[in-house]
DNA sequence: TGCTACATACCGACCGGTTGGTATGTTTGT
DNA sequence: ACAAACATACCAACCGGTCGGTATGTAGCA
């Protein structure tokens, strides 16, 4: 990183490239969306594709990169963070998860979760932003875990139940892109949940009816 | 289902390309496989793939339907029917998918989640075909689930569980594409048998350790 | 201020290789 | 003999990537 001279004030072209990128990968896929599309959907052409990104491939990791940026600062000032209540937080954290399902399946799933099991195998720079996209942000929610654990008196391995929460999403995703509608995705989303209560002993489900 | 002229005797090149896919497209994906990789690998040429199927998109469905119909044999013959106590069958099965994940990722992942995720959009036999596979599996597993909500008094829906049950694995293999390793589709398969436990109300676990 | 020197951002025509798909054989089982 | 099962040869479109060039700064110096 480090490149754009302090903070870029128009979209230039590596940002449109980027956002485009998330928004077409996530429709199509990787392989099947070419440079081309990217370009005449960023409004911009090859040479500057190619200026700011070595490869395809360099763009896809770019684009995780700028993918998990954009999501921690969404989550960063959610307000599932509010409650005092450690065990609460992790709750309003899934039903903030929840309410983020809207909208057409390409914009609820996750752009890292989708490069990666296509990509997994071919690069490696792809391999590994999306990894610290998904796991980075698992991390975020380890210290809330962990405070529960301790104020309720559960033996749980915070940072193994917080990779678990992302392993629910990115499953919930999977289903509903074979279903067609947000349908399992909600059903997971709710069975965390409970999972979440049964462990730390808590019976009320403020949540949605499933 | 119903399509090989009885039981074929030697392997076809229409069934040496089905393996082939299933193969080749867990490791690389749909898109970034070619007709040519998948002749190669299978030792048939271009004209055989296309006496048998009309199109690439064509033999991926026909590849899905032919996992599913692989997967089913596999679950139809697995021991872990044989436990008298339904919730035992239940766990059974969650331990029985914990013993199959071995060896390299391509090999223990799933063929119809990986390329569902990659084609949802653009293919509608693709998707069915993959969705059939997925759901139908999971039908298997809710008479099970029923019959132990019946008889340990406890209120589950038991298809939207077993959905979940296959959720929690996909996601576990998209997080163990981007670390790459077994590490996280274990660790969701442990957390899945907690669940169920925590929700039967039963509190041993003869699985492996976390 | 005004000129040179150089960097960055971007354009779009173009290239060679690859792709999915086709047209036309040849072999094989009955 | 005849159809199904395969092989061989080929094609047009498309793909990722390159290249020569331009427009717009901006830093240095007199």
């Amino acid at each position: 990183m480090a490149q754009s001279p302090s903070t870029a004030r128009k979209p230039s072209a590596r940002e449109k490239l980027l956002d485009a990128a998330i928004i077409l990968i996530r429709q199509s896929g990787f392989a099947a969306t070419s440079v081309d599309d990217l370009c005449k959907a960023a409004g911009v052409t090859k040479g500057a594709f190619f200026h700011h990104f070595e490869s395809k491939d360099a763009l896809g990791a770019a684009a995780a990169r700028h993918w998990g940026d954009t999501t921690s600062g969404l989550f960063a000032s959610a307000p599932y963070h509010d409650p005092a209540d450690p065990l609460d937080r992790v709750l309003a954290y899934i039903d903030f998860r929840r309410d983020l399902i809207a909208g057409e399946i390409p914009e609820y799933t996750c752009y890292a979760g989708t490069l990666v099991q296509e990509a997994y195998g071919a690069s490696v720079d792809i391999r590994d932003a999306c990894a610290s996209a998904i796991f980075e942000h698992a991390k975020t929610l380890e210290a809330d875990i962990a405070e529960a654990a301790e104020r309720y008196g559960v033996e749980v391995d915070a940072p193994s139940l917080a990779r678990h929460t992302q392993a629910v999403l990115q499953g919930g995703f999977i289903l509903s892109k074979a279903a067609g509608n947000d349908g399992p995705v909600r059903e997971s989303i709710n069975h965390l949940r409970r999972y979440v209560e049964l462990l730390f002993g808590r019976s009320d489900s403020p949540g949605e009816t499933a």
